[in-house]
DNA sequence: CGCTAATTTGACCTGGATCAACTACGGTGG
DNA sequence: CCACCGTAGTTGATCCAGGTCAAATTAGCG
């Protein structure tokens, strides 16, 4: 859990240290990056679809998504992200956003000039290589939501949901004990999964009938990570973690 | 089209230059890139989910794709490739593949070791970039593979999907006049869609039917483009292209 | 010509969508 | 302390896009 005497960036340090070994020195360069620090409302867009980025935005507190908003209103999201996470960092190389990025909860974030980022990559390249890796694990996660919404059934695919998020968190620090934080609505899981939001509720209801899982108050609890693991075929390796890489 | 005359690496620098521009230096330093060129029969493994790779594969022609395997003989397809592509060139970051890549029709690739990749990226910071922002446009394709399977029905997915694959054949030369090749099974499609194959097989025949498009031997044409991008929603924006960036 | 893989068809079924209330609950203001 | 309100969660009834099964037809190809 952070402290008040961690450095402001200890997220992404943290984030970075679950991927793979930071030395010293670039742990260093990655606490002297310039930043502006931002407390956020939930539910507010930070980049919008279309935008031009300059900056990119670390998460350092609280859950935001990546989304697109398509015809009729509906929604996909492309991704969840807690602290430690970048989820604008593509944005360095193709400024041109063709999605948004927002808050889901109240969220404390530090943006990043890009130029601050390239001159921190062009010293370390240890460190460009530890955000593109992370970069690819993120493209790894899409791959996976793919497989889950083509090949799967809302129950085990909301199963592996839970199994991925409860693990990314863990990795930094977030969640012990098969209990974590999910502080998203259905409707939220909803358009994530590609189900409607009244589905999600009966999945959710018959996953805590079954004694899998609980989900209540912003709060997951695993009631059986070994059958939870079992119903979503779930495999961490795509994770490329340091510790646990497999479930 | 590729003449005899065209340098074997040619199609890479064919579709890095549909993205950006390459100086004279660059192009030379990624045709001086060693290479074993090999020829493949249809639906060969060329990596398999699970290996650790140390070199990379560029596909010169035929047709390529990404997929995982998943219990019951369930298979998800997460991308298709042509010439120019090199599907695994996130082993040169991440060498444990979390899935596979084989041949859809014989094809004729080039393995470069990864040694030499680095090489060229470490000499020419300006193609490493290029080679990035390659895998950035991978990654939002992902993303729209995404959406199309969690918020459009059928049909549109299908119209998506051909509108990419025809855009992404067009910018590397392998298209014009709304007709391309296509030379995929309706089970691939279903693959690649998440749908069965029996729907497929009616979705095509729909559109057939509305004279949006003909697949037929392996062929596609467009009857009507401004038709199909239309049910499609489809904005080409997310493709980067430099030519026709919007469909 | 004969085989095999691919496509097509028809009948039937089901997971999950949609629609429409209704309930629970945490503010918030009087 | 309670009435009110908005958000999130639940429930039931009904519907349909797309799945499954099984068999028939067609296309390639050696």
């Amino acid at each position: 859990m952070a402290t008040e005497f961690d450095h402001p960036l200890q997220p992404l340090v943290r984030k970075l240290e679950s991927l793979t070994i930071l030395s010293d020195e670039e742990r260093e360069a990655i606490q002297g990056l310039p930043f502006k620090r931002r407390a956020l409302n939930a539910r507010q867009d930070v980049v919008r679809d279309g935008d031009t980025a300059s900056q990119c935005c670390l998460v350092l507190e609280g859950w935001a998504c990546r989304y697109k908003i398509i015809r009729e209103g509906k929604r996909q999201i492309f991704s969840f992200h807690i602290a430690g996470d970048i989820p604008d960092l593509q944005g360095l190389h193709i400024p041109l956003m063709d999605h948004g990025f927002a808050t889901m909860t109240t969220a404390t974030v530090a943006f990043i000039p890009h130029e601050a980022m390239r001159d921190l990559t062009a010293r370390f390249s240890g460190v460009a290589a530890k955000l593109w890796h992370d970069m690819l694990v993120d493209a790894g996660i899409f791959r996976q939501w793919l497989i889950c919404m083509g090949r799967r059934s809302a129950y085990d695919q909301m199963a592996h949901l839970f199994c991925e998020l409860y693990l990314r968190q863990e990795a930094v620090g977030l969640a012990a004990d098969n209990r974590c934080s999910m502080p998203i609505t259905q409707v939220d899981l909803a358009d994530a999964t590609g189900l409607s939001y009244v589905h999600v509720n009966r999945v959710l209801q018959e996953m805590r009938a079954k004694g899998l899982i609980t989900l209540r108050g912003g709060v997951l609890v695993i009631e059986d990570w070994d059958e939870l693991v079992r119903v979503a075929e779930f495999d961490g390796a795509y994770l490329h973690q340091r510790k646990r890489a497999v479930a």
